[in-house]
DNA sequence: GCGCCGGGATGGATCGATCCAACGACGTAC
DNA sequence: GTACGTCGTTGGATCGATCCATCCCGGCGC
């Protein structure tokens, strides 16, 4: 509505240009903008209408100067991994970018080395460029956290504070036990009774994580794991020699993964063996990536909940920046299941 | 290595905090940072003393205000379309991303109504938030660069002017019929003759011009092309039942595709008939995404160079910021091809 | 009639880096 | 010894929005 049509003058119009326009002070032009209640109702009116006129918003660099905050939101990015299934990073930056908005924040993009988990952070901090950082990379430990801390920087994490379970800053995350529970108890439903797991080293937190889930569902009903669990990279050649050593020695009929990646490797042997994902092995993956969501037979999938996530984060980031500071404990929420072909047929 | 140890003060250092310990003028500390040889050099050497021992780093709102840009790039990104094998921007925004940053740039993302292609960029503009726009949403034409034109707004587009070719807007764009050609031609020296299209409808500018590299590959050697091509929408589904058309009416031995999205389409198809992908009929796609490498068997496809269309993009906008402006016409560049199992063996 | 009160509007100062015009020191030429 | 040019340096003004203390004016009580 507020959009001017033909050209954008040479330089845009500012709040003393409003003022003048409306006969008023700057003053009361910015208490228009940011305190709408202090004013009267027909001064209001008037500076309302000579700011739509003039298509007038507040310079950016010369309110974050006066206000000492940016309205800006620091993200690292990662390489895309190639030959995975990964992509849970293009969902959450798209919901996060969607929710921050509606914040009234805007998400910027940096770049880190791989090796270093701090590049980056400490520039944009120390020039003031961002109110605070999402930090996601947090698969192996969060050293970035400790160092933000110190740095009084504010920051929300995605991922649990693993290396450090005192730590006291906000963090959202998924609860991937509890998903690969429901992966492993929809198996178990269907009358499965020997389902192996396939997740990733142990020096991973996460993948710990996701294995206990698979690991409690299945003791719950009182079956046996023994040799029915393998830890491997994740890569799709790891996933698939995993498959084919487990079908070997432990004859499971189903199989639950730590990744989409893992599980195409394990379809990948049904099919070298001429099994049939689904109906005779059954599969479910995590993270619902494009891949399990066009493959054949359909991969059922763990699917995080990162819109909500992206909610919670930027509710946190509202708190720590809001007046006053609102502390923000940790957030679990739990992902849902994503049935395909791959689950196979009822065996009962 | 200017990394402060320990925890960050209240207030980050000013240009004025170094300018007195280093004993100087605040305008000498400048000149060390933006003009370093108008300084005499042990000057020059006190300064940088101060400044590493301050951590100092300049403040980013009040330098912006000053020299009125940001150094800030818009991006605007859509939500990732689920049930597809797109996944073109997450490659590319990690590419921009880390291009911008050696240029000096960093990378603001917003986002945009799905309907309205201009929503988004005008308050960012007003505001003087970012000092150009990347635009890459130009699959169906391109309003906004007329848009922005008339704005005055510094960008350059990732996609060529499809629907206005006398525009002077720098653009950097992939050669999609040199892509297809060279899928084309990759199965035509394999010995096939009969090698479909599937595509998108005609409405797309992008589709109509990957067509006819397959077009003109197959007239070059003297094949016809009637009956060969089908025009649908870009999902799973669509490509499914136009590969199944055409096995029927045409027979073809070999496909080339517009999207990964309709090969996984072919692929689906081949299945059902008991058809063995490669060795029965070969597939190609198109955008080499996680899909095409993760799949059994692996998808043959063509690769957008995103790293090189990053590349070119960040240094139009060096032209188009930079002082004096330096012209940058559109630059096309030349996809390559992957070759995957789904090419299957030499027929000859 | 005088003084007090409070919502509302006002001009000046401020945030921190950069631009500008002027100034100082030093060396050279006459 | 004085005039002049150059290089390096200096304090003040500036970018545009916001904070602060002040001021104005109508309404009310005594």
């Amino acid at each position: 509505m507020n959009r001017i049509p033909g050209r954008m003058p040479t330089t845009p119009p500012t709040l003393a240009d409003v003022a003048e326009r409306a006969g008023v002070s700057r003053q009361t032009v910015s208490n228009a903008v940011n305190n709408p209640d202090l004013l009267r109702a027909d001064t209001l009116m008037r500076v309302q209408e000579a700011i739509s006129e003039l298509g007038y918003l507040p310079n950016r660099a010369a309110r974050n100067l006066r206000t000492r905050s940016s309205h800006l939101i620091g993200l690292r990015i990662q390489p895309v991994q190639e030959g995975t299934a990964n992509a849970t990073m293009d969902r959450f930056v798209h919901s996060l970018v969607e929710t921050s908005r509606e914040a009234g924040y805007h998400v910027l993009l940096f770049s880190g080395d791989v090796g270093d988990p701090l590049a980056g952070y400490d520039d944009l901090l120390r020039s003031t460029a961002v109110d605070a950082f999402v930090v996601t990379d947090t698969y192996l430990g969060n050293p970035q956290a400790t160092w933000l801390d110190s740095r009084r920087a504010p920051f929300v994490a995605f991922g649990r504070p693993w290396d450090n379970p005192g730590a006291t800053h906000a963090w959202v995350d998924v609860d991937g036990a509890a998903g690969c529970r429901l992966a492993t108890d929809h198996l178990l439903d269907k009358g499965h009774e020997r389902i192996a797991w396939i997740g990733w080293r142990k020096d991973s937190f996460i993948g710990e994580d996701r294995r206990s889930g698979w690991h409690g569902a299945m003791h719950a009903r009182g079956l046996p794991t023994t040799g029915l669990a393998s830890r491997v990279e994740d890569t799709v050649a790891s996933g698939r020699s995993a498959a084919g050593v487990l079908l070997d020695e432990a004859r499971p009929t189903a199989f639950v993964c730590a990744s989409d990646t893992l599980a195409m490797g394990v379809l990948h042997t049904l099919h070298e063996r001429g099994l049939r994902a689904g109906d005779d092995v059954a599969v479910v993956g995590f993270d619902d990536s494009q891949v399990a969501q066009v493959v054949r037979p359909g991969l059922s999938s763990v699917r995080q909940p990162l819109e909500e996530v992206a909610v919670e984060v930027v509710s946190a980031l509202e708190g720590l920046l809001g007046h006053p500071r609102v502390a923000h404990r940790g957030v679990l929420l739990t992902p849902t299941l994503e049935v395909r072909d791959s689950s196979g047929p009822d065996r009962r």
